[in-house]
DNA sequence: CGCATTTCAGATCTACTGAGATTC
DNA sequence: CGAATCTCAGTAAATCTGAAATGC
């Protein structure tokens, strides 16, 4: 991204830690997109797969709240992967407003898919930090993720 | 986003140093994107005033390289910028193919404006981490975004 | 009635691609 | 000629809003 040499990156950039967060994280988004493009799947695609396994058949609404996706997108990809076979989405006999996905095997290999390039992107991320560094960054996000995740998006 | 009780959020993802990343990173950019929203900004023009004015008057390209911002986007932020008055964008006389910008006053506050505004959003994204955890994710933020920041985005 | 669920249409922001015109 | 610069048009992914239809 920045050129090779001659200039130094922004230094007040780098000591903004919402500002670091926000742009490392773009970079981030960027390598796990690239890796799941390469499967042909997109985010959505694994948070929605990654909550069914989870936590087994669930309604629309629910799973959207479970992988902080909105009511809006998940209809959308759904649609996407049931198309592929990787979800059924079926009346809920109980409630006949809600739809219940459930995971097929397929949509299970597909998940295992997805994980496993998440795993090579991960050690394309992580290059640079040391196994220590590695478990503190992670820590560090998982307080973070807690905190935020559940109180308004 | 996920609901209040019943269900612990997804564990695997939770592990998932990449996937934590991404997802604390969306919450992060979200919470700067409002920051800025506020103002009637967006990221490019923090981005590309901060490197004005740390680095002094540039092309566009350069700009692009120093600020992480495509080519094509630098044209359609710049013409906002200057529509604002924030930056000059004059021919640059020792070489006809580029314009040289310069960072105005006003531009210069809006700069300002925009940096209170992070340091706030800060304030709500950081919360639950200790000012040590702070310094911690700040180096280890650093250290991957000087890793990848200069080779390929 | 109020509320939840599903769905669709549309909008924004970031990011990238391709192509053309100009100039070095 | 090859390379860099600026510009425009268009695409994609993630996120969100509003409104409608349906059912609890």
């Amino acid at each position: 991204m920045f050129h090779t040499g001659e200039q130094e990156p922004p230094s007040r950039l780098r000591t903004t830690p919402s500002w670091l967060l926000t742009q490392t994280a773009a970079h981030a988004s960027r390598l796990v997109g690239e890796g799941f493009a390469a499967l042909g799947a997109r985010g959505y695609h694994y948070r929605l797969l990654a909550a069914l396994d989870e936590f087994g058949p669930a309604s629309q609404a629910d799973l959207g709240r479970r992988g902080g996706i909105d009511r809006s997108d998940v209809v959308a990809t759904i649609n996407e992967l049931a198309a592929n076979a990787f979800v059924v989405r079926a009346p809920d006999p109980t409630d006949r407003r809600r739809n219940v996905i459930t995971l097929t095997p397929a949509g299970r290999a597909e998940l295992h898919r997805m994980q496993e390039a998440l795993t090579r992107v991960q050690d394309t991320l992580l290059a640079p930090l040391t196994d220590t560094e590695r478990a503190q960054l992670t820590r560090l996000l998982g307080k973070l993720f807690d905190h935020h995740a559940r109180r308004r998006g």
